[in-house]
RNA sequence: GGCGGCGUAGCCAAGUGGUAAGGCAGAUGUCUGCAAAACCUUUAUUCAUCGGUUCGAUUCCGAUCGCCGCCUCCA
């Protein structure tokens, strides 16, 4: 029984699709005026974290994950570039995906870019003037927060002792606003070269939420289950789409809220200023490994600040390697015909654990404990001979089983060895057989300035590449 | 100032009203020609500090210190 926190209710709550089977899912992706920094990739791993378990749990899950290619700053360079919005941010795009691609993440079903939805959203606009949700005021519209008494909700603010009374920090002046409060559905264009479109409710651009309650209720219908995103995007972004969807369908929009919480560097904030702001690219180009780098950014629940430091990230190459070595190790062994029926229950407990880790509210640390456990018991089997052929099979099948969800262990590419190693190998060989250590231990070292690490078994030389 | 989260061994951390998961690093040992890998044993009398409630608190309450987020624009 999957359980998850729930922003709205505040409470752990059983999880429970509205329909049979189906899970329609929609997570706030990022936006895309530079490089994705490592924070983002936190929310980008937990979101396919959700979606990899629910897809474990049985369930058909149609997964939407927003770009958010409109946005001041977006527009602002591609105006100073002279370029459209599609030439600036193509490259980001581009990035996006192969650093997504190189996390492991699985591509979720639809990916909406708010450019391509202009429709929706003037039609979403539209239906909000009707229904008195919306006004008017200087050629921009803005959404009228009085009219929606819920307002609040999920972020539970409490207005009276902030933004009403902190005047000094809301110029109302500024945009002519009836209320403070009150937020853009639509910007009027401010200069003739900005980007922007000539739509039926005026010349501009759409505000940052409406874009998220357009295509979410496109793809998924008004009202659906899951909707997740960093913690940071809770007020204003959640409370502001509750406010479009509801008032313009008089539907509940989600029923399950899911709020990733931000990764701190070295216990502090992540900014340019304090010099520890890192994109995935940075780390990656410091020699870590994609998968350690998912490793590390989901072994603490989503709902916990996780404080990255590169001491931790070598610790979690580390274990990927290991864990990715035992794979191997128990692909490769050579097993006898039978079944250890004490090797069944290992089997057996280890999915049974990991899968009450991650029913309870995904909390991937317990369930990643149920696999160095497992890992343990099973090496030690292996060192004593103890696993059977029956065994292989099903212990590889639970392996393969836990890492749709974690999807760390990858495949051991055993890459084509250069001739010159291969002969290299077979020298060592000889030369241990005549026990001419000398020569062996020489070999190995000069493999090992190549970057290739042997392990001599029972079975033969196993080598891999150091990273 | 308002609201919320966190502070657990050198590092990353889970967790619970009854006396601390897991990983990395460290120390031993087994195995090995030596290594490597794997495995065994070991590493917090203690969970920021100070009070309180309780038979008993790391876990509940209060205060203090420190860190993080939101409360304005932009996303």
């Amino acid at each position: 029984m999957l359980r998850f926190h729930n922003t709205l209710s505040g409470r752990v709550e059983e999880f429970r699709p509205m329909n049979d089977g189906e899970v329609r899912f929609y997570y706030c992706g990022p936006t895309v005026w530079e490089y994705g920094h490592i924070g983002n990739f936190r929310s980008t791993v937990a979101a396919d974290i959700v979606r990899r378990y629910l897809k474990f749990k049985g369930y058909k899950v149609t997964h939407v994950m927003n770009i958010t290619d409109v946005e001041d700053r977006i527009i602002a360079k591609s105006a100073q570039a002279g370029v459209t919005i599609d030439e600036y941010t193509a490259k980001y795009i581009d990035a996006l995906w192969e650093d997504f691609d190189a996390l492991g993440c699985e591509r979720p079903e639809v990916v909406p870019r708010a450019t391509r939805h202009i429709p929706e959203m003037v039609s979403l606009i539209e239906k909000l003037l009707e229904t008195g949700h919306a006004y008017r005021s200087d050629g921009s519209i803005y959404y009228r927060i009085a009219s929606f008494p819920e307002y609040g909700k999920l972020s539970k603010i409490n207005f009276a002792g902030n933004i009403a009374g902190k005047s000094e920090r809301v110029d109302t002046d500024k945009y002519e606003k009836e209320d403070a409060r009150d937020f853009a559905l639509w910007k009027a264009r401010g200069d003739e070269h900005e980007p922007g479109w000539d739509t039926e409710i005026g010349d501009g651009r759409p505000g940052w939420h409406i874009e998220c309650s357009a295509m979410s209720m496109k793809y998924l219908g008004e009202t659906f289950d899951i909707h997740a995103g960093g913690i940071d995007l809770v007020f204003p972004h959640h409370e502001n789409e509750i406010a479009q969807s509801e008032g313009a369908t008089g539907k509940p929009f989600v029923r399950y809220w899911i709020h990733f919480e931000h990764l701190k560097v070295e216990g502090e904030t992540m900014s340019k200023s304090k010099g520890n702001y890192y994109t995935y690219r940075d780390v990656a180009a410091k020699g870590f490994s994609p998968a350690a780098i998912r490793y590390f950014l989901l072994s603490v629940p989503y709902n916990k600040q996780l404080n990255f430091t590169f001491d931790a990230l070598a610790g979690a190459e580390k274990t990927v390697g290991s864990l990715r070595d035992f794979r191997a190790r128990l692909s490769e062994a050579k097993t006898e015909p039978g079944n250890n029926e004490k090797l069944r229950e290992t089997a057996a407990r280890a999915l049974r654990e990991f899968e009450e880790g991650m029913d309870d509210d995904l909390n991937t640390s317990v369930a990643l404990a149920a696999v160095h456990n497992f890992s343990r018991e099973v090496n030690t089997a292996l060192a004593r001979k103890q696993v059977k052929a029956d065994n292989q099979r099903e212990l590889l099948e639970v392996i393969d089983r836990i890492d749709t969800v974690l999807n760390i262990f990858g495949e051991q590419k055993r890459e084509i060895l250069d001739s010159e190693i291969q002969a290299l190998l077979d020298e060592r060989q000889e030369a241990r057989h005549r026990r001419d250590f000398n020569r062996a231990d020489e070999i190995r070292a000069e493999l090992a300035d190549r970057g290739i690490i042997l392990e001599d078994t029972k079975d033969g030389v196993r080598w891999k590449r150091a990273r």
